[in-house]
DNA sequence: GAGTGGTCTAGACCACTGT
DNA sequence: CAGTGGTCTAGACCACTCC
């Protein structure tokens, strides 16, 4: 019915009542069969009220090539960086959209972040925590954990603390404070269902996935000065990156 | 238990029968908590066995870095070229280590194919469906649907059949043949879960996600040339995008 | 044949939502 | 308060796998 259209996104499927009237089956066996839809992410569940048709929606665009642009405004006066913090290019929407929350911590370096970063396993990481929502839906649209080595962000006292967040001009305004040019970022992405955390934490049911990046951002000189973990709920987000190829001759 | 490592990859997770006695619950509940497992990956079920916990497993590295490559490798002469087919650019691996399988089709282009190629909707597209699966595995690694528009893809008829596939030299190498030389790939990444007719066709369960790709490739003048959707299971799969910047200066 | 998960029934009580 | 979905019980039969 959903897939022929007879029931149009938003609409309400037939109760668990109505199933079991309709094809003579018991209750489990009609709510298996809804959990089947919803697994599917073709519906979802308003306790209490119903069940009914998932509209598709994907609203945040998030494109690599908005790191060009940042790029290029990063050295500039804070007047004519403000108002284009990374956030709103990414999204295409305005800065009043969101909310923003960040919380700044130190850790030691895990195996594979001290891998990359290429220093010690323990060394201390300044990790900073992000956390965007739309006014409108209240729900996250992202949660962003950023690594930096410690000793390397502290040359800059104001970044090590969330007071100062938003930064405007975002982190690649926040790097050439500490004197580092961004040569290169590179973005490992998967795709995964969502843990009951990750869906409590998101604002998102158990028939999505999430789409988790690994950013990579290094300096002129190779060294990788920043690491990004990005988590995103796939229903809304789309992400687009474009290569472009060098001409023949 | 799993969290914990108290339970390694690999290992079966104690039974249904064994849940309702440790817990004294009914077949259900010990099942629907099983199932919360499953929805998030954790585990996986070989039916008259056991539930095992599921070994994280990102296997196909897809690096969009490959295209400078086989585009500058796109008009060698065939010998040059042989065994050098997008495949293997894109995974590391042999292409011994693959199965293939083509398709080929002409549909009517859908709206939204006609508003990308600049056609009219309707126009005659020919369409090709590749699948590649592991021969260790047997489970197909992607799917994918090409469109390219006919009556261009006409100017050579060896691209109007699926006997000279798997083609060595890969796409760029097919559109040189055409006079057509590519400027730039935009990739638009979703992820959702996969649908029951994907579970089948991917081989994989219901606790895992699918990767979607389009992808959209533009000739020196900017035109669409050709169009794919690209689906991938997200439990092997890793996509790596690598964005370099101008330098400041 | 014994043990595994897949499916199903017929009931029960509860929490949440809107009227 | 009626109707929705969330959870749970105590049984049943079946298909698959391995010994």
């Amino acid at each position: 019915m959903i897939s022929s259209g007879e029931l149009a996104p938003g609409q309400q499927v037939p109760t668990e009542p109505d199933l079991m009237a309709r094809y003579g089956v018991s209750r489990m066996t009609a709510r298996s069969a809804l959990g089947v839809l919803r697994a599917e992410g073709l519906v979802e569940v308003r306790q209490g009220t119903g069940t009914y048709v998932r509209a598709p929606q994907v609203k945040v665009r998030r494109d690599s090539a908005r790191y060009h642009g940042e790029k290029a405004r990063a050295r500039l006066p804070l007047e004519e960086r403000s108002g284009k913090g990374a956030v709103e290019d990414a999204t295409g929407l305005g800065s009043d959209a969101f909310e923003h929350d960040a919380e700044f911590d130190t850790e030691p370096a895990t195996e594979d972040l001290a891998a990359t970063f290429g220093v010690e396993p323990g060394a201390e990481l300044l990790c900073r925590t992000y956390s965007a929502r739309s006014k409108q839906e209240g729900r996250p649209l992202w949660l962003i954990h950023s690594y930096l080595v410690y000793d390397v962000a502290a040359k800059n006292p104001d970044l090590l603390t969330a007071e100062n967040e938003p930064w405007q001009g975002g982190t690649l305004n926040q790097l050439w404070t500490l004197g580092i040019e961004l040569a290169a970022i590179t973005e490992y992405v998967t795709a995964r269902p969502p843990t009951a955390a990750e869906c409590e934490l998101l604002g998102i049911g158990p028939g999505t996935s999430v789409i988790c990046i690994r950013k990579v951002s290094a300096d002129t000189e190779g060294h990788v000065v920043e690491i990004s973990d990005i988590l995103l709920p796939a229903d809304r987000t789309e992400l687009v990156y474009t290569t472009k190829l060098e001409p023949w001759q």
